[in-house]
RNA sequence: GGCGACGUGGCCGAGUGGCUAGGCAAGGGUCUGCAAAACCCUGUACGCGGGUUCGAAUCCCGCCGUCGCCUCCA
């Protein structure tokens, strides 16, 4: 419904157990791991630019403030590569007897096995940069000895009502609660327009407000729909990829789309051609995935009002002619009754130049 | 306590040394039989306090607030 596409690999930690012990084994022969009874840790201080992207400084860590230090580490530092099996726990046999992998080496194995070692793009939230990125960095470099990701891309966290959503106090709303709701499109619309590093407030006047701002976005295609494809203009696609190419400030580009919007519907009222806006706007609404265009079914029944009101024709179309009609004859008491009519049953009727128009809300 | 991110007009949100995005809402106007849609106009904002500069929302210092992280959780 929102319009994402599906990843292309999937991969499962559970999948991929003998790689990550193949790791883990290359990392203690470097001697940048070792073994203490039954687990396998990462030596932090064997990897020099450890916090480097986190910003931190190992002794500025307090380590084990808030959990005892486990007595197998040699530093309280070191992050597990592979614990050893607890009873009742899943566990898979190694070199270092039965266990499971530690948290973060599925992560930089999986990476490695299905990007390389050395990949473009790294994402994930903001709560994740310490420890779970820096580890990943630590052991990847360490075990390939290349630089591991060459971008860090992290979004900022959804906050609800001041809150950060967590699923433990129950405090949060559903993506499919929040489809129920409002129009997907508006959906992906009020997470396109704030910057994806900034923490974002999900609020019901927020969605309301995109969802609006989305009318705008539909009623033009809605304007604009009989245009036929021509050379988009150029101007405005160059403004639109230099925010796009901006570390991906999408809020801006949108921007751009809403001032072409609103150059094209000026153009359009003075009886001027906006066809190279047009396609412009189509082609960077394509790219962000916002899908405009309204469902086009008529499955509206209206049989009850076209009795109520005298009239035998039986299709939302059939009624709007019939308005057209009536105001032709300055007939308006009956072209108002068919519209107020209409917009009961949630359909919006504008009238244009070329004759009436209709669209459901 | 430490580290980091964020704090922009009524609201949401880009930007980041001079040229005042965009959206929503509001008020006024044009158009319309009335509406809807559209267009035009109006509102001069950057947490607080210092400092640098001809000039700061944008740089520096110090605060305050919100969020995140500081676990062998994923």
């Amino acid at each position: 419904m929102l319009g994402n596409r599906r990843p292309t690999i999937e991969p499962k930690a559970t999948e991929n157990i003998d790689e990550m012990i193949a790791t883990i084994g290359q990392l203690i022969d470097r001697g940048v791991a070792y073994e203490s009874d039954g687990d396998v840790y990462f030596s932090v201080r064997s990897f020099e630019s450890y916090g480097k992207l986190s910003r931190h400084d190992l002794d500025d860590l307090r380590t084990g403030d808030r959990v005892e230090p486990g007595a197998q580490k040699h530093d309280t530092l070191d992050f597990a590569l592979w614990k050893a099996a607890k009873p009742g726990e899943p566990a898979w046999e190694s070199p270092w007897g039965s266990g499971r992998p530690g948290w973060h080496i599925e992560c930089s194995v999986m990476a490695a096995k299905y990007l390389g070692d050395d990949f473009d793009i790294h994402g994930g939230g903001t709560d994740l940069i310490f420890p779970h990125h820096e580890n990943e960095i630590a052991q990847s470099e360490a075990a390939t000895g290349k630089r591991f990701a060459k971008y860090w891309m992290h979004n900022g966290m959804l906050n609800l009502s001041g809150e950060k959503m967590s699923k433990s106090t129950g405090h949060f709303i559903t993506l499919l609660e929040s489809l129920e709701k409002w129009d997907p499109m508006a959906v992906r619309l009020f997470y396109l327009r704030t910057h994806y590093r900034k923490p974002l407030e999900f609020s019901r006047a927020a969605l309301d407000d995109a969802e609006s701002s989305l009318g705008r976005l539909r009623a033009f295609r809605r304007r604009t729909s009989g245009t036929a494809g021509s050379v988009a203009d150029v101007g405005v696609l160059d403004a639109f990829r230099a925010h796009m190419d901006d570390d991906l400030d999408v809020a801006g580009a949108l921007s751009v789309i809403f001032e072409a919007v609103r150059a094209a519907n000026a153009k359009l009222d003075a009886g001027d051609d906006a066809d190279d806006l047009v396609a412009a706007v189509n082609e960077a609404l394509a790219v962000l995935g916002l899908d405009i265009d309204d469902a086009v079914a008529d499955d509206v029944d209206v049989s009850d009002l076209a009795a109520e009101l005298g009239l035998s024709v039986s299709s939302v179309d059939g009624l709007v002619a019939a308005r057209d009609t009536a105001r032709a004859d300055r007939d308006f008491a009956l072209a108002d009754a068919i519209r107020e009519g209409l917009s009961a049953l949630n359909i919006t009727i504008e009238d244009t130049a070329d004759g009436a128009r209709w669209h459901r809300d």
